[in-house]
DNA sequence: AACTCGGGGTC
DNA sequence: GACCCAGAGTT
C-alpha cells in the first residue's frame, strides 16, 4: 500500500503532467463548464463527449442561460448522445441553482449531491476539480487501474467491491492536489491501463503493480457475465397530410427516451402483421384510424438493453384527428422542418431516408 | 442488489 | 457479436 501511495506521487503525477490530453473543459476550469462536462461524460468516452461540449458551451454559455432554455433546446443539444435523462436532470439542476443558490454553483459537496444527475463519481470530481476538494473519484478507468494494483478478486460489479476501492481511492489521494490525482487515474486507465490490451511497458506504475507482476493483468477487474439483451421487432409510421406534412408525437418524460420527438408505433405482439401493429399503435396512441402505404426503410440499432429493428411505413389517416392519448404532444411538421426538435438516432436514421432525392414519393 | 437508461468505439 | 465507456436513478 504505501509502496503504491509513494509510487502514485514519484511517478503517477509527473507521468501525468508529461503525458495528458488536451480537453477543452481542461481550459477555463469553471465549475459550471466542469459540471457540464462530467455530465457528459458519465458512461461516455472523451472522444464523443468533446464536439457535444464545444456546441452546448456556445448556446449555453452560463448557468443562467441554460436555467431559462425549455427543455426541448436542451434535449436537442443532447442529440443523438444519449442518457437523455442526464439532459434532463442538467436542466432541472440549472433552475434549481438559479432559484435556491442565487444562479451560483454550490459549493457544499452535500449540497451538490443534492443535484438531480450527480452520484458519488460526479460530486468527487466537481469537488476536487472545480473547488479544490480531497474528494477521490471512482469511475471504471479508476476501478481497473486499483483492482490491478492491488490484484483485487472481488467482483467489481458489487457494492462490497466499489466501497472497498473507494477506501482504496481515498487513501492513495494526494491531499491538496486531488484534481491532479484523479484525472491522472483516469488518464492512465483510459490511455496504458486499457480493458484489453494494457501497455504495461508504458506504464508508470508497472513496477507496483501486482496485476502486472501476476503475468495477467486482464484477469484484473474480475467482473461477472453479463445477461445477453433481448430482440424487438418495432413498426413505426410516417403519417402525411393532404399539405404534404408529417406528423410526429413528443415521447412522455418517464419513458425511455423520454420528451424526445418520433414517428409514433411501437412494439410487435404475437400474431400480427408489422402494419398491423402500426395501424394498432396508432389507434392506442394517437386514437387515429389508418391505413399503411408503402415501405420506407428498416431500422437496426441496439441499445444498451435490448436491440430493435425498426421497420417504418408511409401511413395515411382514415378517420379521427390525433390526440396525445399516450404521448405528450403532437404536432405535423414540414419535411425540411424535422430537424428543428430532438430525437432518438433510430428516429433521425428514418429523418435522413426522407431527406433523400424522392424519400417522400412512395407516400 | 438488480434493473433501467443511449450511443459509439474497439476487439 | 460482446465489452466498455470520467454513472445515476428507481424499485
Amino acid at each position: 500500500m504505501n509502496k503504491i501511495k509513494r509510487a502514485v506521487k514519484a511517478r503517477l503525477l509527473p507521468w501525468f503532467a508529461a503525458n495528458k490530453r488536451s480537453m477543452p473543459w481542461r481550459s477555463n476550469r469553471t465549475p459550471y463548464r466542469v459540471w457540464i462536462s462530467e455530465l457528459m461524460l458519465q458512461q461516455t468516452r472523451v472522444d464523443q463527449a468533446t464536439p457535444y461540449f464545444h456546441r452546448f458551451m456556445k448556446r449555453f454559455p452560463s448557468l443562467k442561460s441554460l436555467a431559462a432554455a425549455s427543455q426541448e433546446d436542451v434535449l436537442k443539444m443532447w442529440e443523438g448522445l444519449g442518457y437523455y435523462s442526464r439532459a434532463r436532470n442538467l436542466h432541472k439542476a440549472a433552475q434549481i441553482i438559479a432559484a435556491d443558490y442565487s444562479g451560483r454553483f454550490p459549493r457544499d459537496p452535500a449540497e451538490i449531491l443534492k443535484l438531480p444527475g450527480i452520484g458519488g463519481y460526479t460530486v468527487a470530481a466537481i469537488g476536487s476539480l472545480a473547488f479544490n476538494l480531497d474528494m477521490a473519484v471512482l469511475d471504471g478507468n479508476v476501478i481497473r487501474v486499483l483492482s490491478r494494483l492491488t490484484a483485487y478478486t472481488t467482483d467489481t460489479r458489487t457494492t462490497t467491491a466499489k466501497k472497498e476501492l473507494q477506501q482504496l481511492a481515498d487513501e492513495l489521494l494526494v491531499k491538496g492536489d486531488a484534481g491532479n490525482f484523479n484525472e491522472a487515474m483516469m488518464e492512465l486507465g483510459a490511455t496504458v491501463c486499457l480493458p484489453k490490451n494494457p501497455q504495461c511497458g508504458e506504464c508508470p506504475m508497472s513496477k507496483v503493480c501486482l496485476g502486472h507482476e501476476s503475468g495477467r493483468p486482464t484477469d484484473y477487474p474480475v467482473k461477472a457475465p453479463k445477461k445477453k439483451t433481448p430482440h424487438m421487432v418495432v413498426g413505426a409510421a410516417v403519417v402525411t397530410n393532404r399539405k404534404g406534412e408529417v406528423l410526429i408525437a413528443q415521447r412522455r418524460e418517464k419513458d425511455m427516451l423520454g420528451g424526445l420527438w418520433e414517428f409514433p408505433g411501437g412494439k410487435q405482439e404475437t400474431g400480427e402483421t408489422i402494419q398491423q401493429c402500426i395501424v394498432r399503435e396508432l389507434k392506442e396512441e394517437l386514437g387515429i384510424n389508418i391505413e399503411t402505404c408503402g415501405f420506407l426503410v428498416t431500422v437496426k440499432h441496439a441499445y444498451s438493453h435490448f436491440t430493435m429493428d425498426l421497420h417504418t411505413y408511409f401511413a395515411k389517416i382514415k378517420s379521427g384527428r390525433p390526440r396525445p392519448l399516450e404521448c405528450q404532444n403532437f404536432q405535423w411538421l414540414k419535411i425540411s422542418d424535422l430537424r428543428k426538435v430532438p430525437y432518438s438516432k433510430a428516429d433521425l436514421n428514418i429523418i435522413a431516408e426522407l431527406e433523400k432525392p424522392n424519400g417522400l414519393k412512395k407516400g
